[in-house]
Order: C-alpha cells, then structure tokens, then sequence
DNA sequence: CTAATGACAAACT
DNA sequence: CAGTTTGCCATTA
C-alpha cells in the first residue's frame, strides 16, 4: 500500500481527521463543514475521500460524518459487525430510516466549536 | 490530456 | 422533503 494518498494531500487528511476526531460524543458533522472549516469550499468530496482513507486509521470516528442531511451516507462503507447506525446509537445520536435523528439540533461545526487547532 | 467516478453541496423544480 | 442538474477537486482508467 505504498501508493496511499499523495503525502501532499496528507495534510489535507489529517485536518479532516483531526476535526472528527474532536466531534463531541453525541455529535455529527457535515462533510461540508469540515470542508468550509478547511478552507475547501467545494471539497465535500475530498472530506468524503479523506474519510475513505480514514480507514486506515485506528481511531476515526467517521460515523459522525454524516452528508449535510444527516444522512447517513457512507454507511455501506462501514464493517458489517458494527454499521454505522449502531455505533452512532452507541454515542446517543438516533437513527431513523439511516438518517439522523434531529439532525440539526446534534450538528456540531467545527467552525464555530473549534477556535483553534493549535497545529 | 480527456473522460468517468465519487462517504458532497447548492440551486432549482 | 424529494428528485434533477451543475459545480468542485482528486483519483483512476
């Protein structure tokens, strides 16, 4: 797996790490969100991508990343032993129809919670 | 380089 | 809210 992600785009995945790695128990996050606390307007695709990577990571919890519906989108994309639902279930966050309950009362931006990532 | 795809978002219908 | 179209950016063929 040398081939991985550029190391220059790296940095952009780490940020995205970072950032779901700080989602309060409880919480989601839009894709979008983390990409407009970035600095990537339009780079709700690369989060998505970053998070596709993020399974090489151990401690990624890419089930409070949910599509700015609070859909939950990359659920296929999590182990069948424990989907995406249940995990989020497990931190408080309901789920109805694979979408998330209150969606916007639990929303959590990075843009207004985090001041900064002292990086 | 061009075309197609994708864990998305915004605008319009 | 749901469905369709366009835009964005990176990866793959």
């Amino acid at each position: 797996m040398d081939r991985k992600i550029s190391e220059k785009n790296k940095d952009f995945f780490e940020q995205v790490y970072q950032i779901v790695q700080l989602i309060p128990k409880g919480r989601v996050t839009s894709y979008g969100a983390i990409a407009n606390y970035l600095g990537a307007k339009s780079g709700a695709r690369m989060v998505g991508w970053a998070m596709n990577a993020s399974h090489q990571l151990p401690n990624v919890p890419a089930h409070r990343v949910v599509n700015r519906l609070g859909l939950l989108s990359g659920k296929a994309h999590f182990p069948d032993n424990r989907p995406m639902q249940e995990q989020l279930e497990a931190e408080g966050v309901l789920i109805k129809e694979d979408k998330v309950v209150d969606f916007e009362t639990i929303f959590w931006d990075p843009s207004k919670e985090i001041e900064d990532l002292s990086l």
